[in-house]
DNA sequence: GGGCCCGCAGGG
DNA sequence: CCCTGCGGGCCC
């Protein structure tokens, strides 16, 4: 085979690494914890390019039975927050970004209507009128957002911001003051390892967004320029989340190279705790440090759809795939009221500090 | 494919 | 008001 490429042979040595860290927290066998046969999700729609993701009219079927799981996109409970709705939803306007939010006022309203397919955020981007809904539910609460099923799927992620599973549009991670509320799973980082139900992942920040001087840039994202701190907001609070232990809420996005990512859009995985917090050097020429964490799915929640490999390759990663060969049993497909009162639950639900209403 | 330029949420 | 941040559309 072709000589690595440094990138390649560094990543490689990363993966490594950060695998066997894993595996030194007893989180390096993943069917130990598993035990059960995970349900499989079907490649789309065969070679057809992805990529156009549109939003195919999935008209308002789906009832208001706000959480089916999704085991195949076909019928994945998509959840999308309704705009053209009447206008008993607010505007959000800059009028209305930083009032305070009566989230069980909203709620009520929403109640009655049956969830239909769109993209809001799509409509946004086009500047224009921006009819984007009003958040219903808090998103600054640890644990699971109440009514929100583990296996819930967003197109975008400001639909999974609306529905307060991960407020940020764009950051990976959300900070409380106990420890981060939610972190997103989006390939940001391709040295990360993802075991499904234990994980790598990496902080924020060490990034130029602004550019120069002369060529001033106003970017989202940018290649590392600098070491990662566990000063910095959201490094902060996942350290401090693996001392609380405060679960967090996991979303995996469709650029994560990972078995376990879904093929299109955003996905709930459950909560999961931070085992433990280090640094280490990047994947970058430069070896700037990064900020890691090691993540453990918290026992008690339905299994993690894995994506058909069967027909294809999906993450290269070299051969040995450590992982399964997921047993794909029967259908056991049932599932398990995800959400309701397992000790995941209520560990999850308490001690928020919103406790106030 | 890459480059650019935006909007949104959250924190200071 | 400013800045950040594992988006996303668009144009090339």
């Amino acid at each position: 085979m072709p000589v690595l490429s440094k990138y390649e042979l560094e990543r490689q040595a990363n993966i490594e690494r950060n695998r066997m860290l894993l595996q030194g927290l007893g989180l390096g066998d993943t069917s130990a914890i598993l035990g059960v046969s995970k349900p499989i999700i079907p490649k789309p729609s065969a070679k057809t390019k992805t990529k156009k993701r549109k939003s195919e009219a999935v008209d308002s079927e789906e009832q208001g039975s706000s959480g089916e799981k999704s085991s195949e996109p076909a019928k994945k409970s998509v959840r999308s927050t309704d705009d053209a709705v009447e206008s008993t939803s607010l505007r959000r306007s800059s009028r209305n970004a930083g009032k305070k939010v009566d989230y069980l006022k909203v709620e009520s309203d929403r109640s009655s209507r049956s969830y239909t397919v769109s993209t809001p955020a799509k409509r946004a981007m086009q500047s224009e009128p921006s009819v984007t809904t009003m958040r219903t539910q808090n998103p600054k609460q640890y644990g699971h957002i109440p009514g929100i099923a583990i296996g819930t799927w967003w197109e975008m992620r400001m639909d999974c911001s609306k529905d307060a599973v991960h407020a940020a549009v764009v950051a990976g991670i959300t900070a409380g003051p106990q420890g981060a509320y939610s972190v997103a799973l989006s390939g940001g980082y391709d040295d990360d390892v993802d075991l499904g139900y234990a994980f790598t992942y990496t902080g924020s920040g060490g990034r130029d967004l602004k550019g120069t001087k002369q060529n001033p840039k106003n970017l989202r994202t940018a290649p590392q320029s600098s070491d990662q701190t566990f000063d910095n907001p959201f490094n902060r609070a996942l350290k401090m989340s693996s001392e609380t232990r405060k679960p967090i809420r996991v979303i995996r996005g469709f650029k994560l190279k990972s078995i376990y990512a879904p093929y299109e859009g955003y996905r709930y995985d459950g909560l999961y705790v931070v085992e433990k917090a280090w640094m280490a050097k990047g994947l970058n020429d430069k070896g700037y440090l990064v900020c890691k964490y090691a993540f453990k799915r918290l026992p008690g929640q339905p299994p993690l759809p894995v994506r058909d490999e069967s027909s294809g390759e999906v993450n290269d990663e070299d051969d040995e795939d450590a992982e399964e060969d997921t047993t794909v049993g029967d259908g056991n497909e049932d599932e398990t009221e995800a959400t309701s009162t397992t000790e995941v639950d209520d560990d999850a639900n308490e001690g928020g500090e919103d406790k106030d209403a």
